[in-house]
DNA sequence: TTTTAAAAATACTATATTATAATATTATGT
DNA sequence: ACATAATATTATAATATAGTATTTTTAAAA
């Protein structure tokens, strides 16, 4: 039986992780966690656009922060994830800088 | 240096497998192919429902079809989506039938 | 060549996503 | 308490996607 409703999950999770910005992101967090203000300088974005796309990862449980004073430093938090974005992008070495 | 039009390809590709119907149809046809009018029994969908998330998947390269007689056979076309369809689901054996 | 079956394409409404400016919050230093 | 830096949230306009009825195409059978 291919109840559909047993892929909505999962498709929620390729869902948060199938945009360019918030892809790069992940990639980038893969090996070292980063705050918000390196990321929006490396993305050239806005700070409301990277904080935005932040929150949809962080809904899907994919990205978690810590607080360390006013900054907030990110990293991945699902492992499954992790696999995927390196199978997806041939595990290229993706650092912010 | 994460220039993110890297990113867009890639994020294409996930965004068309990114919703319930399509991971479906991609999940049972990882080890057999299929023709349209089974899955559309299976998922229990119009067969213009079933047809058009075809052409999202085809459009990616995920998925093709040949055609015999009346039918088309589709079958999953990139190796890169069986991996990451595997790692999402668990490697959990689907089969329409 | 007309009919029928299967699949694809079209058209269109409803809903969701994107990007970003503006505003609010949180924490620290003065 | 006030100013400042970093991050988050809200509001909103533009754009994209989803779902499906209808129409068209493709191929086989009568």
């Amino acid at each position: 039986m291919n109840d559909s409703s047993k892929y909505e999950e999962p498709a929620r999770l390729l869902k948060a992780l199938a945009h360019p910005t918030r892809l790069c992101i992940v990639a980038g967090l893969l090996n070292d966690s980063c705050n918000v203000n390196k990321m929006k300088e490396c993305l050239n974005l806005p700070q409301s656009t990277v904080s935005q796309q932040l929150a949809i990862l962080r809904n899907q449980g994919i990205v978690d922060g810590v607080r360390h004073g006013t900054e907030v430093f990110y990293k991945v938090a699902n492992e499954k994830v992790k696999d995927i974005v390196k199978v997806l992008l041939d595990d290229e070495e993706i650092v912010f800088k």
